[in-house]
DNA sequence: CCTCGCGATGTAAACGTTATTATCGTAGCG
DNA sequence: CGCTACGATAATAACGTTTACATCGCGAGG
């Protein structure tokens, strides 16, 4: 196409404020330009900020984003994505609370990526981003034992998450390896800060000196319970939150707190997925991407109080 | 239509996995069954109560909801809302940071809904959502003053912030028709929680026994900050924010906030819209509805020292 | 027996874009 | 001068739904 004709074209554009009518487009080409990012819960700091960094990724992209909150009911999130189905060129689903054969399929014929959720039991081909939890159990272990921690309680989040098993299991390896640690594990809770007050007098019951909480919530909800009963952090106990979202800066004091970039993360997430779509054949190699997630080392953490 | 025939359709609509495509019924009927909620922010704890109700009312009409994060900038406000323009029903612009006129050309010819923002300087003829802010700041101070508190201090948000004047207002009007309030205004500080540490030497300045923050955020910024200094909230102060969003439970102590219910205040806006939608002719009435907010007393306020 | 009415069934056009194919004009080249 | 090549311009069909209108079959009522 000649250089002169474009011109005319565009002026022509701008003259008669043309906008391309966009379900004509997609009905006529198959393509909606549309991705869905399905998560359990819009308020939770979490996600709110995985979606931040989705939205801005697929928005570079030219692609729109649209939301679904499924208020953490499996029933509903089989809905949406049945209903989403032909409306969008792409799905991710973070977090995702259906079992393996369920999600399986509601993805099946799907372009989608999982977040959080490791898709080999489900049969499902998906790309696949993650965060090692393990590691991230580990860092706040040495953490703590760097500053001289050896009585160290960890209060465990849902007993089925995927991310709690995961970081138990980074919490208890580095537990055996390092030389005389004892690793005191407390219940299982509610992931939110109700659950973190619950667990507040338990958590203290075989005098650690530090506490690894299941997420910043569960963190902040045992700083405000022990705070009442006048225990401070990090003079009296010394305390790590998992996630590293933003409350982890509101609390006082700070929080020291174990996560990987969420929205990177959100990013990373869109990324994969346009790459699989624009890919017009079906890739049979799915990728799976793993982040690192970064001890961020706050005021809620110290030397214990023999070594002061 | 007989009932038979009906049970015929809906039974090979079940055999054949029928689903209508949406692009194509959206061509044809010129309606697409989905509306917009533009926010500034969506990792906002406020925002995202709001878009949590929107969306649960949404959902329960049968609409989809895009949720569009400007990240505080107009430019892309605006951009977002003419990309929009054919892919959508209608819209609802949440604090929009768009001047008058912007925001009226944006608008013009869409179906649209403002919360939190008068519509009356602009020019734009759209129903409106708004909060009783001059509500929340009298009931703010009448609590404080009922404590005992005589010397109140108040920390201001964004000085061209709508809810900013409105609650300044309410607390003016109360300070000023109560027996002996000493009101003392604190300058203009950005509105999350790095606002409030920066405040928080100020607000104390002309030894108030009381401050109300602009909003949670910000009073958790000063409670941080005064926790680090050894000043102990109510005992020594006593604290009030505004929003009463989620965060205000998660601090120690729990914040005492005046706010109205943000997800019926998301729920109420998109079912304005969709009235509006649903009504063909274009109606020329714009309903104005103003939500109440109630003070939720928790843990940060007392009676001040001299009291006890 | 004819007619009326109602529901079932059929036909066709239209929504706005995009992909394909055809046609036309012109400039470049042998 | 004729042929090729390429870009501009035109024409068409198709995407799947919805709306309108026409037709058909059948039972009820005159």
């Amino acid at each position: 196409m000649a250089e002169d004709t474009r011109d005319r074209v565009l002026a022509a554009v701008r003259e008669l404020d043309y906008r391309p009518n966009r379900a004509a487009s997609s009905l006529r080409r198959g393509r909606t330009g549309v991705i869905a990012l399905v998560v359990p819960d819009i308020e939770n700091p979490y996600f709110a900020s995985l979606i931040k960094g989705a939205q801005a990724s697929s928005r570079a992209r030219g692609y729109g984003l649209v939301v679904i909150d499924t208020t953490e009911q499996a029933d509903v999130e089989a809905e949406e994505v049945a209903a989403l189905r032909s409306q969008i060129d792409g799905i991710i689903l973070a977090s995702s609370r259906l079992p393996d054969a369920r999600l399986a399929e509601a993805v099946a014929g799907l372009r989608c990526v999982l977040i959080n959720r490791d898709p080999a039991g489900a049969g499902v081909v998906a790309p696949t981003v993650t965060i090692d939890e393990r590691s991230g159990g580990n860092d706040a272990v040495r953490h703590l034992y760097g500053q001289g921690h050896r009585r160290i309680a960890y209060v465990g989040g849902p007993a089925r998450s995927w991310s709690q098993s995961r970081r138990l299991e980074g919490i208890r390896n580095a537990a055996a390896s390092l030389e005389g640690v004892a690793l005191l594990e407390v219940g299982s809770f509610a992931p939110d800060a109700d659950g973190g007050r619950a667990a507040a007098e338990l958590a203290l019951a075989d005098r650690p000196t530090a506490v690894i909480a299941y997420n910043d919530l569960v963190a902040l909800g045992l700083l405000a319970q022990w705070s009442e009963r006048g225990l401070r952090v990090p003079e009296d106990i010394s305390l790590v939150g998992f996630d590293n979202t933003f409350v982890a800066e509101l609390s006082s004091p700070r929080l020291t707190s174990v996560g990987a970039d969420l929205r990177a993360f959100g990013e990373l997430a869109v990324e994969l997925l346009l790459e699989r779509i624009d890919s017009r054949e079906t890739v049979d190699a799915a990728p799976h991407r793993v982040l690192t997630p970064r001890l961020v080392v706050r005021d809620s953490t110290a030397a214990p109080r023999g070594l002061h």
